[in-house]
DNA sequence: TTTCTAATTAGAATAATTCCAAATATTCTT
DNA sequence: AAGAATATTTGGAATTATTCTAATTAGAAA
C-alpha cells in the first residue's frame, strides 16, 4: 500500500536526519504501530512484531519505541497508571478511554478548541506540551 | 487551626457515610495532604506521616490513599509514568509541571473553559472524568 | 574488506505498587 | 464493660512495567 511505502520512506529519512540507523527492528515496530492504530502497549507490539521477527526482544521493542518517540514519529500515551500505549496520530488530539472495554479513541482538537485549551494557562505559563484525556462511555455504535 | 478541625470532621463524616472506620492512620495521611498542598507522592507522604506515626507502613499509606481517593476527598494525579501524586483540590483544575524542577501547579478551570473542554467530545461520547496537564516553564516569580 | 560505532539481545535489576496472612484496633451486641 | 464480629494495619513477599548491563551482531565509513 501506498501509505506503508511512504511511511517506510519517512522513517528512514527521519532516522538518518537524526543520525540513527534504519534497522529492520525499528522499521517493523513502526509498521506495526502504523497499520493497526489501536494504541497498542509494548506488550502488544512485541507480540505483533514477533510474527515478522521472531527473535526480537523486549528490550529492543522498548529501545525502538524510545527512538520513534524521540524522533517525533510516534506519541507515547499515558493514561492513569496503566502500561504506556503508542499512537501514530501526530495531529493535536485528546484520548477517550471506554470505562468498560478499555478501548481508546482519538478525539481531534480543532484550532478553535486548541486556542481555548491554551487560554487555561495563566499569564506567564509557557507550555511545550499538553495531555488531555477523558474516560466514560463512547457511543454504542462503532 | 479551624481548617484542620473542619477537615478532620469532614473526614470522619465522610468515612462513616461510606461504612469505613476513621483511624488515626487515615486521619494523619489526610492531614498531611491537606496541610502542604505540594502534590506529594506516596513516598513523600510516608515520610511526613512517620513523624507522627513512626510505625506506619507503606502498605497502609497506599491503603489510606486508596480509601481517600475512593471517598472523593483526594484526587490521584498521574503525570507521565512518574509515581502517583495526591491532591486535595476538588475544584475542576488542570496541572502544570515545570520541566526543570518537576514542581506541579494547579491551574483552575473556569466554567467557561470547562464548557469548551466538553465541546471537544463528539456527539455520543459521555465522559465521567477528564485529565488535563501541561508541561513547560512556569513564570519565574513564585 | 576492515574498522568503527550503533543497535540488538537475554537476562538481571529497579521502582512503584499490590498482595498476603497474621496481628491489632474498632465497632456492635449484649 | 466484655466479648464477638469485622475492618484495618503491618512487614514482607510478589507483581508489573520498564530500564540497565555487558556481550554479540549489524550497519556505515574508509
Amino acid at each position: 500500500m501506498n501509505t506503508i511505502v511512504n511511511h517506510k520512506h519517512d522513517l528512514t529519512e527521519t532516522l538518518k536526519r537524526n543520525g540513527l540507523r534504519p534497522t529492520k527492528q525499528r522499521s517493523c515496530v513502526y509498521q506495526v504501530i502504523m497499520e493497526k492504530r489501536d494504541h497498542p502497549t509494548a506488550d502488544d507490539i512485541l507480540l505483533r512484531v514477533k510474527e515478522k521477527l521472531p527473535t526480537i526482544s523486549f528490550a529492543t521493542v522498548y529501545n525502538c519505541l524510545e527512538t520513534l518517540v524521540g524522533c517525533g514519529l510516534v506519541k507515547q500515551v499515558n493514561l492513569d497508571r496503566s502500561p504506556a500505549r503508542y499512537c501514530p496520530n501526530l495531529q493535536p488530539h485528546a484520548h477517550f478511554k471506554c470505562m468498560e472495554s478499555g478501548e481508546i479513541h482519538d478525539l481531534p482538537i480543532s484550532e478553535e478548541n486548541l486556542a481555548h485549551l491554551k487560554s487555561i494557562l495563566p499569564k506567564g505559563f509557557d507550555a511545550q506540551q499538553f495531555d488531555l484525556s477523558f474516560s466514560g462511555k463512547p457511543p454504542a455504535n462503532n
